[in-house]
DNA sequence: ATGAAAGCGCTAACAC
DNA sequence: GTGTTAGCGCTTTCAT
């Protein structure tokens, strides 16, 4: 049905393997021979059909890309900047969502098919590392946010740590001193969410401030809804803070929320920060100040290990980190 | 390296056939010999190559998912319940983004290369369905949120027209009279907002109300920022309004802000319905009443349609409807 | 119920 | 510079 290499070739009168080589821009081909083929091919509407040349190269050209779930905005600008980045070196991604349980991580990661795709990259929300490089091992994986074990997998992150500690002295530079830390998961916290806490904590011991564990507020999960839920049950329960360092931007939209329910004013009783940048943190009311992890540098930086194993480097994983900024809005002005 | 079908064969004593048929659960293999087999792929970790089996059968087991950015709510949403419904029938999604252009549309759609993928669910955001027919005829495609043409096509959509009438009268059903429509296009207004914008009028009219054009307030892309921007922009130019029905919740999240910033009241002053139910219009302040199509049976019918005619099913185009509801919240609640 | 062999559409040695 | 040919890993008639 469909016109094949073979076609082409009759139809001009050569070998597939000159159409091949024309199809492909191979550099010896005489002009008039390419003229000549690249006529048959137009005529005869040929495409080359992926799947031939994935199972005769052993590449597919494909990447997937792992996570809980792209409606979390964050993951959305992921895709999109991985997708990017892929297109720009000729791959295509293939979306996983994991639901953010360790069962969707284990279907997404022990593949029951091998040769869809040449390699993942996965932002884990559960599985460890370690678990992680011994459930695939036929095709390189590199890890989002996560420091992987030092096996075969590489990884990329911002300094979680240090960037909690920015947002968290940011906070303290408007002169707050009673700061809570708000939208970490209540049961099970991930890596992510005790880095963060982490970074807050030293802030806050930097100023000399002995952190206080009532003042961390944890949500079911991570969803606006879920931080509004959380910070508006903290306040009726009489909790009060005149700081808020938020895990992430849907937390911080939820708390904005449940402050304005309940009369207080943003930033003038409270002064909050956000993370991720996502793009909802320009135009909540007020808007939000976030920590902005440099989404090119690490979609970029995870695509260049990756094709570099996928062309056969085979050394200690690498854990890279990439830059991040504090940009700041009307949530939590920028201080002189 | 990878173990192969030839490799369990040797290793069990059989051929391939029975491998072959083992694997993929052929009914006609006697009790032991499948035994035998399943423990030569367990010993040797066997994982079918998907290439080797979709050269062999002509099916892919993937579907590509076109449209214009993953960054905007719908399109995440749209994706996610996509993904789910693929996913149940045994296929994965390969993310395309067009960026909303007609460049990007045309790329997507005249792919290079073919077999990729078995079929193909695009919201087109400018091509018309015409162009979309003529430029991909190798495979299925069923069109999302815009009344293909009667060619090969199939099309998926909520009725535009009545939902828009549906939002309108409910804003209406609060007294309202001087009510606005914010958030299509500025330049070249696409399909759906034409169509949501003709039943805001109907609608009207149904009121005895005229139409005044002064009230339709387009911005510049869809973002919240933009829709902001424009109502700001509205506002500051004196224009009034006592109700405004949004192309999106982007635009509605947006007026929400511009109107805030400026004083003005939610829903007491202005009563603001959204579109698309996105998970954000439930913790926004006011949380925003908006229009809620069922995301889920527009994909199922979207997949069903689209596997009908990679079954061979080649009639007419088809075009289908799918329902929506009026979520009521804070931003224009429900009316005794 | 199981085996043998012919492709699916393409690329890559290797020859000419 | 161009043609020949042997696979890539799997499914699928057709035999047995």
């Amino acid at each position: 049905m469909a016109v094949r290499l073979q076609d082409v070739a009759d139809y001009a009168g050569v070998s597939m393997k000159t159409v091949s080589n024309v199809v492909r821009d191979y550099p010896h081909v005489s002009p008039k021979m390419r003229e000549r083929v690249q006529r048959a091919i137009d005529e005869l509407g040929y495409r080359p059909n992926i799947m031939g040349r994935r199972l005769a190269t052993g590449r597919t050209g494909l990447l997937a890309l792992a996570f809980a779930d792209v409606r979390i905005p964050y993951f959305a600008e992921l895709a999109q900047v991985v997708a990017n980045e892929a297109e720009r070196r000729g791959y295509r991604v293939l979306l996983e969502q994991t639901e953010g349980t360790l069962e969707g991580e284990r279907a997404v990661v022990s593949a029951s098919e091998s040769g869809l795709v040449d390699g993942m990259v996965i932002q884990p929300s559960v599985m460890n590392s370690t678990e992680l490089a011994q459930s695939r091992t036929d095709i390189p994986i590199v890890v989002l946010g996560e420091n992987a074990a030092p096996l075969t997998l590489d990884s990329v992150m911002v300094d979680n740590v240090e960037a909690a500690r920015v947002a968290t002295r940011h906070v303290l530079a408007h002169g707050r001193r009673r700061i809570a830390f708000a939208g970490h998961e209540e049961t099970g916290t991930t890596r992510t969410s005790t880095l963060r806490i982490a970074g807050y904590q030293q802030a806050l011991e930097e100023a000399g401030i002995i952190p206080d564990p009532h003042l961390l507020i944890p949500s079911l999960a991570v969803t606006a809804a879920n931080g509004a839920r959380a910070v508006g049950a903290a306040l009726d329960a009489g909790l009060r803070f005149d700081g808020l360092v938020c895990r992430d931007d849907l937390a911080a939209i939820g708390a904005l929320r449940a402050l304005e329910e309940r009369g207080f004013r943003v930033p003038d009783d409270v002064v909050i920060t956000g993370w991720d940048n996502t793009p909802m943190t320009e135009v909540t009311y007020p808007s939000l100040t976030s920590i902005a992890p440099d989404m090119r540098a690490l979609a970029s930086r995870a695509l260049d290990m990756l094709f570099e194993r996928i062309d056969g480097y085979d050394g200690m994983g690498r854990h890279e980190l990439v830059p991040f900024s504090l940009v700041t809005r009307e949530s939590a002005p920028a201080v002189e």
